[in-house]
DNA sequence: CAGGTCAAGTGGTCTGACCAGTGGGTCGCC
DNA sequence: GGCGACCCACTGGTCAGACCACTTGACCTG
């Protein structure tokens, strides 16, 4: 195992994941007050500002709802919290959720194929050149977490020539949660950027201009791997 | 107008403001550095803790990047921000950007139909009597704040029967950024939510069970006014 | 019993201090 | 003169304690 730098967890950090897990694991439950900042900071052994900071970071999320003068009391964070949540929900308790790692490979499978086309409207002369060279790169490359980075790479090229501020948002929040997990989920994913040859055909037809190649073959690029995870995963939930 | 409560800004809040407009403006562009939380302190003349408050609420956002006895540096929001961020890009400068705009109508587009083929694969046999019930609510309404109230809890149900975690995080972010503009909006997308048998027939489309016919069923709901305001805002763009 | 009053408890903000990590400049050695 | 180790100034990180502003509910008053 190479090196990895040490982290360094600041107490606001801390603080922020003790009370996250309270909330996600369901702990304290929607609607239910919050103790004060003053005995959670006696509780946790820490300063009050840092209980604080934790608690405006999470209310700015929409996780709680702090008001002046009254108690703070935990919101509904599967009817309030964005996509940043994502990666705290995937892993809840040490384990995957795999209900949760399902709807990521559906969602993946609606939108790309979406991005897909609207690139394929909008992306200009180069945008051909540009994503070959990034495939060149991944049939090139022999390491399968190099592998996973060039497919990130190609499909942020996709996104920004689909020119879709929500689509970029979107893709953002996905590769932040991805990004961590890349190595662990690498192997389980090899499967689909060995596809070269899918990847060359969506190039194309991106290239083509035309949407509804486009879509298809996005599709055809995801549908593999997103079935066999897909039915894993149900085998491994009746298990 | 009605009455409206009082907006209470915060101290910190107005800090992030100020500072995240700052970011998205371009005053301080992507690698730059902040000034420090000491000076930033002093030249908004409020007290370092809330700077800093405001500060690690941006860096929480990827917006920001704090590094302990370092200087703290602007990010790239396009390419490291959340869906969160999506109001503050609508409006920028006090005008609306009609590309992102049309980026929202885009992606509306492609998530609805995806997501209520979920919702028909996976919907119970109570979920068509709940969404009618929603839609005899819309139909009955004179209001058109309150149909898009309506409209809104009915993708709603749809997003919850889908039982997908993405779908349900994205929602919850778009429900966020939509529902301070509801009232602004309203006379918008008022096309949209009158046309309740498209609904219907949705309605029953999903209940159906089969994918592909909702999947129709709500583009044909979301197509005719993505349509019409896009061209609008073409026109807009234009003149 | 309705109304206003008030006190306790909560979050909001500030001050000032000190700790901890970074980076550039400086000084001394080769 | 070049180069390395050291040091210090500056950055963010954390804390303590105080006071302000707001909400709530108990209490008192009419």
């Amino acid at each position: 195992m190479p090196l990895q730098p040490v982290s360094r967890r600041s107490v606001p950090d801390e603080v922020f994941d003790q009370v996250l897990g309270e909330v996600v694991d369901g702990a304290i439950g929607a609607g239910e007050p919050l103790p004060s900042e003053r005995r959670l900071a006696e509780v946790l052994g820490v300063s009050r500002p840092a209980v604080r900071e934790a608690l405006q970071r999470m209310a700015q999320t929409r996780l709680l709802d702090v008001r002046h003068g009254g108690t703070t009391t935990v919101r509904d964070f599967k009817r309030y919290a964005g996509l940043d949540l994502l990666p705290r929900l995937l892993v809840r308790g040490g384990e995957i959720d795999t209900a949760v790692a399902r709807s990521i490979l559906e969602a993946r499978l609606v939108v790309g194929p979406g991005v897909a086309a609207l690139a394929a409207e909008r992306g200009g002369p180069a945008l051909e050149a540009t994503l070959t060279e990034t495939l060149d790169a991944l049939a090139a490359s022999e390491d399968d977490v190099d592998r996973q980075v060039q497919a990130l790479a190609f499909w942020d090229q996709v996104v920004d020539a689909a020119d879709s501020m929500v689509f970029r948002l979107m893709f953002n929040s996905l590769r932040a949660a991805y990004e961590p997990a890349l190595a662990a989920l690498a192997p389980l994913m090899a499967e689909e950027v060995g596809q070269v040859g899918a990847y060359r055909v969506l190039t194309a037809a991106i290239g083509s201009g035309d949407p509804d190649t486009a879509r298809a073959a996005a599709e055809h690029v995801l549908r593999p791997a997103t079935t066999s995870i897909l039915s894993a995963l149900t085998a491994l939930e009746e298990s």
